[in-house]
RNA sequence: GCGGAUAUGGUGUAGUGGUAACAUAGGAGGUUUCCAACCUCUUGUCGUGGGUUCGACUCCCGCUAUCCGCACCA
């Protein structure tokens, strides 16, 4: 990078953020209010735009045959995020100079004085900071305030007056997915692996929003939950990605090599990782991102969370420079293991084992009928103490219990327990791989690598030259001119095109022909259709593509 | 959050202490036998709140938004 946007685009960015908002793409949001940061409209042209992506985002996974679609609300109870890390993560921790009201985010401070500040609770912050005594990095003063926990998560309140119950507006997709795993589980016959996909809106409310569609305050996501067994080998045929792509491993250097060969040398460090890496490639590829602008960038072992098994980042290159897209990430059982941990259930899969395990249990137990009434109240933890000795444990003895108390426990108050189990199986934790997209920021560079204003014939003239799978408008319908009953039949055309399922067509009749077919492209309608004398005579029109220019005459009934 | 700049029709811009202009786009009509042609008519603008003033789009202050840099950013 190095290079400013401005000596980058000579003006390219404002006069394709200009078009967007002119040709109703893209639009600051509540704008006749005064707009409001973060926030932006998908126009007349830019909702259907959304919607071919996220459809063809959809279809991309079902096609894998074992993913399922859902969709979870976006209000989220308090407890929900707490357990999955999120109150905790998503805060930053301010502090707030005394001598010049400039705020710091306290770990930032600290970062000098330990290794990971950013992993510390409130509490272990604070004190460190009372210890180090930092100076504030705008007046050198060392007047710290208290420190405050900054949510980034959008707080609201479900339900009304003293019922109402602390909440959040979710801040990614993926929880709903893990809440949901019970069913999940079940609907796919309680076998692994299997996929959830779900896209909608996350809501992140950014001290700064930027970047126009990079950094939102309300952005859509797509994200898949690939649960899978840890025990078993996974086993994808990566015989269709053998091009090169662009790989920055951990170690920072920039690597031309095949995904197949990624993972078989190990760079990849999980097959299944490398698996959606490469469907991810071939997503984008179809949706008409430019992957020669495109690049995996594998987060380094300190900047990946700390459950992460491996991360891959998808960089797309556009106006903003390298811009994070899509992740990758191997989050291992972390999640479901948050959610079990705090609610009690089971989120777990069953394996049998290859031969049946066979466990000598050799060791002791209370008697219930003489320990019971005894240690009354204590008589569960004694249980649980008792259980942990071994077998060759001598009684009367003292046990410490959990709680901290001490008793004594007499020969009369156990039995011992010798038997043989057969277990066939067990219960564990699935992995999760986890693709998750940031929908705004693909259509950002769909139409960043799509805007073409390379000009015509010496003229200025923009294409937007997006893919058939996602163009938002797929026929113009034009009447060479308005009369002898072509505009008539130039309507019929377009409301038999119109009535067809999933075909979006526009009638326009303003203006020269030539017109006409320049605002069709600059929209990116890959074809044209014009109704011409001939058309009145033999049912014939023209229909010209976007990117050649080429027109053929097809009969109306073959459209 | 800090610093700097900016805010005029849909879009891009000009301009002034006496209620605004140009281009382009849009609409209607005409013309035109396929790639932003032409002619006529026409719609539409000073981000927002306050102050100074006889009078503010213009000067001052606050707010909001946008852009750039810093900081922040699974």
């Amino acid at each position: 990078m190095g290079v400013t946007m401005a000596e980058l685009d000579d003006g390219r960015l404002e006069r394709l953020s200009g078009m967007l908002k002119r040709r109703g793409i893209l639009l600051p949001a509540f704008e006749i209010h005064g707009g409001a940061k973060g926030l932006y409209d998908f126009g007349p042209v830019g909702g259907r735009l959304r919607n071919r992506v996220n459809q063809a985002w959809l279809n991309h996974w079902l096609a894998l045959g074992n993913i399922v679609e859902i969709s979870s609300p976006t209000v989220t109870p308090y407890a929900v995020l707490e357990a999955s890390g999120h109150v905790g993560e998503f805060s930053d921790f301010m502090t707030v100079c005394e001598a010049c009201g400039e705020a710091s985010r306290a770990d930032v401070l600290l970062e000098p004085s330990h290794p990971n500040p950013d992993a510390l609770a409130l509490n272990e912050l604070q004190q460190l900071l009372n210890t180090v005594q930092p100076s504030c990095p705008a007046c050198g003063e060392v007047q710290w305030s208290e420190i405050t926990a900054q949510n980034l998560m959008f707080n609201t309140t479900i339900g009304a007056g003293s019922s109402g119950r602390p909440g959040f507006l979710r801040p990614e997709t993926a929880q709903g997915m893990f809440t949901s795993y019970p069913a999940l589980y079940r609907h796919n016959r309680e076998r692994l692996p299997f996929g959830a996909v779900q896209i909608g809106k996350g809501y992140r409310n950014e001290i700064s929003p930027r970047q126009g569609m990079i950094r939102l305050r309300e952005f859509n996501m797509a994200e898949l939950e690939y649960f899978i067994n840890p025990f078993e080998e996974p086993e994808h045929d990566f015989s269709q990605w053998t091009e090169p792509v662009i790989l920055i491993a951990d170690g920072g250097e920039e690597l031309q090599m095949s995904l197949n060969d990624a993972v078989s040398k190990n760079i990849i460090r999980h097959p299944t990782v490398g698996y959606f890496m490469g469907q991810t490639y071939d997503f984008l590829n179809n949706i008409g991102i430019d992957t020669g602008r495109l690049r995996f960038r594998q987060h380094e072992a300190d900047e990946m969370a700390h459950y992460a098994k491996d991360c891959w980042d998808v960089e797309i290159h556009g106006s903003y420079g390298w811009i994070e897209c899509v992740g990758i990430a191997h989050r291992g059982c972390y999640d479901l293991e948050a959610h079990e941990k705090a609610t009690g259930k089971s989120l777990r899969a069953r394996r049998e084992f290859d031969e049946p395990k066979v466990v000598e249990i050799d060791g002791w137990t209370t008697d219930g009928a003489k320990a019971g009434p005894v240690f009354r109240a204590l008589a569960g933890a004694v249980k649980t103490a008792v259980e942990s000795l071994s077998s060759d444990a001598h009684f009367p003895q003292v046990l410490q219990l959990e709680s901290g108390e001490s008793v004594t426990v007499e020969a009369e108050h156990v039995k011992r327990v010798q038997r043989t189990e057969t277990l066939t199986g067990e219960w564990f934790i699935p992995h999760v791989v986890e693709p998750a997209f940031g929908i705004d920021r693909i259509i950002w560079h769909l139409l960043d690598h799509a805007y073409d204003e390379a000009g015509k014939e010496g003229e200025d003239y923009t294409i937007m030259r997006l893919s058939e799978n996602v163009a938002p408008v797929d026929y113009c319908v034009f009447p060479l001119f308005e009369k002898d009953g072509m505009g008539e039949l130039a309507k019929q055309v377009h409301s038999q095109l119109c009535a067809k399922n999933g075909i979006v067509s526009m009638y326009d009749s303003s203006g020269s022909i030539g017109r006409r077919y320049a605002r069709a492209d600059e929209i990116g309608v890959p074809r044209c259709i014009t109704v011409d004398h001939q058309s009145l005579e033999d049912k014939t029109v023209t229909v010209r593509s976007r990117d050649s220019g080429i027109q053929h005459r097809v009969a109306i009934d073959d459209l």
